[in-house]
RNA sequence: GCGCCCGUGGUGAAAGGGAUAUCACGCAGGCCUCCGGAGCCUGAAGUCGGGGUUCGAAUCCCUGCGGGCGCACCA
């Protein structure tokens, strides 16, 4: 498709003012294919031709003449749009060889040069059991980093756990007050999570409680031995916890690098903005004024002297600079943290960090259920070890009804499992609110996950029964599929390379996702009308050559989601 | 009270200011002597209301309504 847009981004800029790149800046797919298969719009020209749109679309077209391109044949107006038809031959046979060549690489590129892009995601709270509203989180962040990856970038992944906070104070009360030993052996974060909902209880009666909780917590910043000692184990507890997960999903961070592993540089911190002068004391406090910036101000440490989530921000928003000398720093965090990181991104800017407009927050919509936001403090909540352990149940029954005779069935559950609800997740529009359903959640049907699944699984069928005879390129197989369907599903596969961009670009694997949705349904289009095996000779290995191609763009863009292609489901 | 986000068929979603608004679930019907029917094909049904900007608005602005989130001692 790349090439198609240079060969008519140097046709048009030799008839027009443009210069190349803004041609293809502005060339678009037209909504139905019988238009044609690549736009120019001609808005831009009316100006300096001093023309309607549609008559200089008509002009441009008669200038064209019966001209034809390299990968296009012809060009027709239509209203103000100058509409090119790909010349499927050509067309067909170069994108064929371009998957054909880059394989695993096709639709990456290297327009990160190597940059460093630490990105901040998952990051639970300590303590707090990991529920499904977590998985937002994880599964947009970790899918962000593999894409900026493909991209050239070297993507660093950091979980900015909450292990640090007044929580700690609340859970040190707790324990000391109720704790049980054997209880906390037996189920760490479960049992963890039930002090911390009992404490929220019992503070209605008693908000003394909250007092002490706050004098434990100081306690702990001053590195007192035995609160250090409950933190320590606590915090280690739950991270084998989290590992469990993790793995399932097939997720490694970089750095385990919390809000704890920031302690030491705070004083560092707060003397900064000191001597920059933004700061000020107010009723003990110490703030900074973002009443001129239209933001409300912010409160770096309490009159206690304890500090704040956003002065550890703070500090961890320039350690990451200073350590990595980011190209981008993504957080990819809940949009209700939109006004926190809005006013930490303004203080980087007042302590005269240019570097703080390549800070990104990446927002997304909760997760709620039917009857209101989950409350981890109210112990609503599900945990998304349950999620992913009765989807990957539900996909076993499924193959088990289906496809009896696998002889891998528990790996193909995992994959068409753990698949469904990452893609439940990363399909929809990140900064939407979700309603959490059970019966979405472990929904196979549709836009899915298994959907796209299934045709790769489909492929690979084809493809062994195909055996080796024609795993070979072949220029002329490449030339001869011009079906409605084989040109239909060609110019699909020509897409991947823009949207792993624009996924990038916009900070949402969905469209990504929704794209694969695309591939998979071009292919069982293809599928049901276009016979494989049966055709003959030079036709059968350009078809092969096609349906292995696909299987090469589902498997680049399931990668790039997290989802594992399986070959047999 | 102030600020931010979201309103698209019955339901869930798509649509870089552009052409006849695109899918899925569900519903009604059809397709396996044929490469895997977790599939394919056909059909009914939609941009929250009102103003504006523009040659052109689901998209941008204003306003109303509905829902969500946030706003100095939580994270």
């Amino acid at each position: 498709m790349q090439k198609l847009k240079e060969e008519v981004g140097r046709l048009l800029a030799s008839r027009t003012s443009l210069e190349p790149a803004e041609v293809i800046q502005l060339l678009e797919i037209p909504p139905e294919p019988t238009y044609g298969d690549l736009a120019f719009p001609c808005f831009a020209l009316a100006k300096s031709r001093k023309k309607a749109p549609p008559l200089i679309a008509k002009e441009l077209s008669e200038e064209l003449g019966g001209e034809e391109g390299l990968l296009w044949e012809k060009a027709v107006s239509r209203g103000p749009y100058l509409n090119f038809f790909i010349a499927p031959r050509a067309f067909g046979r170069e994108v064929l060889q371009e998957v054909w060549d880059k394989g695993d690489k096709y639709g990456h590129a290297d327009i990160g040069r190597g940059g460093n892009v630490p990105i901040d995601y998952s990051s639970p709270n300590i303590a707090k059991p990991f529920g499904v509203g977590h998985i937002r989180s994880t599964v947009i962040g970790h899918s962000l980093s593999l894409i900026y990856s493909a991209l050239g970038y070297n993507t660093i992944g950091i979980n900015h756990l909450g292990d640090w906070g007044t929580q700690f104070g609340k859970l040190i009360v707790s324990y000391k007050r109720w704790g049980d030993d054997s209880e906390l052996k037996e189920d760490p974060v479960n049992y963890l999570y039930k002090l911390y909902v009992q404490f929220h209880k019992l503070v209605e009666e008693d908000p003394a409680l909250d007092d002490e909780a706050r004098y434990w917590f100081r306690k702990l910043e001053n590195g007192d031995e035995e609160a250090v000692d409950y933190w320590n184990r606590f915090r280690q507890l739950s991270l084998d916890n989290y590992e469990l997960i993790y793995n399932m999903l097939g997720i490694e961070f970089d750095y385990y690098h919390g809000e704890s592993h920031y302690n030491q540089m705070l004083e560092e911190v707060i003397k900064l903005v000191q001597e920059k002068g933004i700061a000020t004391e107010s009723e003990g406090a110490l703030m900074i004024d973002l009443e001129p910036y239209g933001l409300p101000s912010v409160m770096l440490r309490k009159k206690d002297g304890a500090t704040l989530y956003i002065t550890r921000d703070l500090a961890a928003a320039i350690y990451r600079y200073k350590t990595f000398n980011f190209a981008l720093s993504l957080y990819v965090v809940g949009a209700e943290q939109t006004l926190h990181f809005q006013q930490l991104f303004k203080v980087l800017e007042l302590l005269g960090f240019e570097w703080s407009s390549r800070c990104v927050h990446v927002p997304f919509g909760l997760i709620r259920f039917k009857e209101g936001r989950m409350s981890t403090r109210a112990g609503k909540i599900i945990l998304l070890e349950e999620v992913l352990k009765r989807s990957i149940d539900m996909a076993r029954e499924i193959i088990e009804e289906k496809n009896p005779d696998l002889p891998d069935k528990e790996s193909a559950a995992r994959a068409v499992g753990l698949g469904a609800v990452r893609f439940g997740d990363l399909s929809n529009d990140r900064i939407k609110n979700i309603e959490f359903d059970w019966e979405k959640a472990l929904d196979f049907s549709g836009e899915t996950a298994a959907y796209i699944q299934y045709a790769h699984a489909r492929i690979f069928s084809i493809l062994r029964k195909a055996g080796t005879e024609y795993t070979r390129w072949d220029d002329s197989a490449a030339s001869l599929l011009i079906k409605e369907e084989e040109v239909t599903l060609i110019k699909t596969l020509a897409l991947l390379p823009d949207k792993i961009l624009a996924s990038a670009e916009n900070y949402r694997p969905s469209i990504l996702a929704r794209y694969l949705i695309d591939v998979a349904r071009e292919f069982n289009r293809f599928y049901h009308n276009c016979p494989v095996l049966s055709s003959e000779d030079e036709l059968k290995h350009g078809r092969l050559l096609l349906v292995n191609a696909t299987r090469q763009v589902i498997a680049n863009g399931l990668a790039l989601l997290g989802i594992i292609a399986p070959e047999e489901m």
